[in-house]
DNA sequence: CCTTTAAGTTCCATTAAATGGAACTGAAGT
DNA sequence: ACTTCAGTTCCATTTAATGGAACTTAAAGG
């Protein structure tokens, strides 16, 4: 095996909850020698991928790591519009944005913008949830076909609570509401009291796919509220859709948002 | 030389005017067979360091070094409780505000909050500036003895406006004002019409420092104003000080700062 | 203070991967 | 159909990575 591959275990290593990492954190994680583990630590470093801890001997992500990851959302410029369309929205609402891509059957937050109210949704930039309960991860797979769908999940799926799909027929019925409404909504389904509603958009040039979702309490938002966050999102991923020619783009429909509960 | 040091020359290659490479980018930019270029490309693609866009042959970073590098942040937790800060003067004053930290004679800007009024200074993250014609460069030089700055500019410097530091002698002359007053400011060094002030705080424990600004038009902030942004950022960071020890913190003056232009 | 254990580093022969030149493929323009 | 340029694959050579064990350091226990 490739060094490289090595040190891309070590940076898969780092997560939201261990900001930084020892000889014997990768021995154990990794199951590598500690002769390996110590060197690729240093040679990490010193090539600067990695920073010691003050003069401890833990590392951390170096500030190069950083920089790059930072160009990310620029380099993938759709995730930069649909932050800038999910802000203003979430701004405007004053509860909690973020946008999201999908990669494989699992959803990744990117980007996320607080709201503004004392009870708020809080996410977490980086972590992976499933994608078929979740509504960014429904308004990203209706983009797909029925048998691509079906294709991500060969030995089916669990659901985490009862207001998921129980199962894949009504996750595909479900996905069919989206493709016909233009948005997805999920209630309860990963965090109890939580409602979210997204929109997807993609550019057909790179490939790359993303969710603006906005997310609340359920407690707090008045029917005329969620069709205001509805209607907002999806004249913003609209906007994207035109600027970048997505020809899979599902506009809105208002009259299905105003049935649905 | 390892694969690692050629994968690291690659993520130096993106910056904010090269969101993507291709196989001839990197034989031009880092003199490479091209053989070579091809095969790590493909490698750092597969490990999961770079991405494909599209269908085309560039690469630009993935989204698990976004991931990992977001977490800096968190890993060096000073940035995070700065960052806190800078954005809540930032809210209230409306200006652009931002942090940044020391790499050698140079400073790199970590995070920014773009400020609310039509005239704001537009800051660009990870761009580098020198450290001695900056007030967040003399805000953490003032953190050295004269002796540690002098090391840092083995061969002195060049001044690139009239009201940066012409020479060692008037850069030492600075940091001591910087020294008593407990803050940095620059007028017109970078960007003209642009000031700045500074304060700088560091953690003992991880060697972390980072220097606290608040950027705006000249023309367009009052004394009174430019005091307020002083008496914030400045107990700002004190909070940050004292809640990690900072031993070296220099407390503001507010005395020296009314006298001061 | 000395002992014990854990954590990290260095050494070395073995094994595996990276290198660069050149030949090859494929796509874009003339 | 020809030319040109970008990218990929091949192969023998060179170079680096590996893992076991010995060694050094640092913290915990009596």
């Amino acid at each position: 095996m490739s060094i490289l591959s090595s040190a891309v275990d070590v940076l898969r290593c780092f997560s939201s909850t261990r900001h930084d990492v020892t000889v014997t954190d990768l021995v154990t994680l990794l199951g590598m020698p500690k002769s390996n583990a110590s060197r690729l630590l240093r040679a990490m470093r010193d090539e600067g991928l990695l920073e010691t801890v003050g003069e401890s001997k833990r590392y951390r992500p170096s500030l190069l790591l950083n920089q790059v990851g930072h160009l990310y959302r620029f380099a993938a410029s759709l995730i930069d519009r649909a932050d800038a369309i999910v802000g203003r929205v979430s701004d405007q609402i004053g509860h909690t944005g973020y946008i999201s891509v999908r990669r494989g059957n699992e959803i990744v937050g990117v980007t996320a913008h607080p709201g503004r109210h004392a009870l708020r949704v809080v996410t977490s930039i980086g972590d992976r949830i499933p994608a078929f309960a979740s509504s960014t991860g429904r308004a990203l797979l209706a983009r797909l076909s029925d048998e691509e769908v079906r294709a991500l999940y060969p030995a089916g799926f669990t659901p985490p609570s009862a207001t998921a799909p129980q199962d894949m027929d009504e996750l595909l019925a479900r996905l069919a509401i989206v493709r016909r409404a233009g948005f997805a909504e999920s209630h309860d389904e990963a965090v109890h009291g939580v409602r979210a509603i997204s929109v997807a958009v993609g550019d057909p040039t790179t490939g790359d796919e993303v969710a603006l979702c906005l997310s609340f309490p359920a407690a707090t938002v008045e029917p005329a509220e969620r069709l205001a966050i509805i209607r907002s999102l999806g004249q913003g991923a609209a906007e994207i859709a035109a600027l970048i020619q997505d020809k899979r783009f599902i506009p809105l429909n208002l009259s299905i948002a105003e049935t649905a509960p």
